[in-house]
DNA sequence: GTTGAGCGTT
């Protein structure tokens, strides 16, 4: 209750960072995960058993164990298994790779102040990797920059690391991404599975923070998408398509609400909804699109 | 000479 900041680290035996703690003493789970990304929850060795204890997390907030955080280091918990961590897990989808063979694509970059240059950028991303192209988009006649570029780097597990995190480039949060043109590309041969599911039953109190506090113990969040006006149900995107496909069928308990997870459905599945002048039945055209890298524009898949 | 969600002239 009486401390601002709790002391959080990877390991036991590593330079422990401060994070801010609430007004009412709890730690909000998504304050842990905006220095350690995908982390899950927290643990921290007993003083008097020197066994480890997990922090018990409800709902995406933290509370201390015996009402205080006290003086204790507290060590971050990856998803899938608590002795994992995320260098680990993108070990394991390192192999994935080499199954796949993924090459490292185009990311874009957004949101960069006007003032930002294409030096700048390299400066910047080359503190996680090695960078082999970076672009920043500017008005042909005025050479304004549009406020956002590319980036492209030469090892996959570097665009995998800064694709899951916030930049902060010359004073602005910046976000990278894949681009449109290019998401599904990386896997083509691989079945869609989707990274996004269907939240349903949700009550209008339910808020996007709420939402990714909660799904965050179970791994990234990437996305929270809940449809205006209120419908009862909302969409949470995932970065791994696996913890998506594992909580399909379940209900869940959200503030107090029994909420029903299924798969995300594509939200049309009429190509001619898309292109109404195509000729020809569907029947070839979905063909197509089943092998196609198309992603539906503004879609939710 | 402004701006702030998005998607790449060469």
């Amino acid at each position: 209750m009486s401390e601002l900041y709790i002391r959080v680290a990877e390991d036991e035996n590593e330079e422990p960072m401060e994070i801010p703690s609430e007004d009412d003493g709890t730690v909000l789970l998504s304050s842990v995960a905006a220095q350690f990304p995908g982390a899950c929850g927290l643990r921290y060795r007993n003083p008097e058993s020197q066994c480890m204890r997990g922090v018990r997390l409800m709902e995406g907030v933290l509370h201390a164990p015996e009402n205080d955080w006290g003086n204790l280091v507290y060590v971050v918990n990856y998803p899938k298994d608590n002795k994992r961590k995320m260098e680990e897990i993108d070990a394991a989808s390192a192999v994935k790779i080499k199954r796949g063979f993924q090459k490292t694509s185009d990311l874009i970059v957004l949101g960069l102040p006007w003032k930002t240059t294409e030096q700048d950028l390299k400066d910047y991303f080359t503190t996680f990797g090695e960078v082999i192209m970076v672009q920043v988009k500017r008005d042909a006649k005025t050479g304004n920059s549009k406020g956002f570029g590319f980036v492209r780097f030469t090892e996959y597990e570097t665009q995998t690391k800064v694709i899951a995190q916030r930049h902060m480039i010359d004073g602005r949060w910046c976000d990278c991404k894949l681009p449109n043109s290019k998401v599904h590309v990386a896997c083509p041969d691989e079945p869609m599975r989707s990274r996004k599911i269907f939240v349903g039953r949700c009550t209008e109190d339910m808020t996007t923070d709420e939402l990714r506090q909660y799904f965050m113990q179970y791994g990234e969040v990437t996305d929270v998408f809940i449809p205006k006006p209120f419908r009862a149900f909302a969409f949470v995107t995932f970065a791994d398509d696996q913890v998506a496909q594992a909580l399909c069928g379940e209900d869940l308990i959200i503030k107090g609400v029994s909420v029903h997870i299924s798969n995300a459905e594509p939200k049309h599945n009429n190509i001619h909804q898309l292109f109404p002048n195509f000729p020809g039945g569907s029947a070839s055209l979905a063909a197509m699109f089943d092998r196609s890298q198309y992603q539906f524009p503004s879609s939710h898949v």
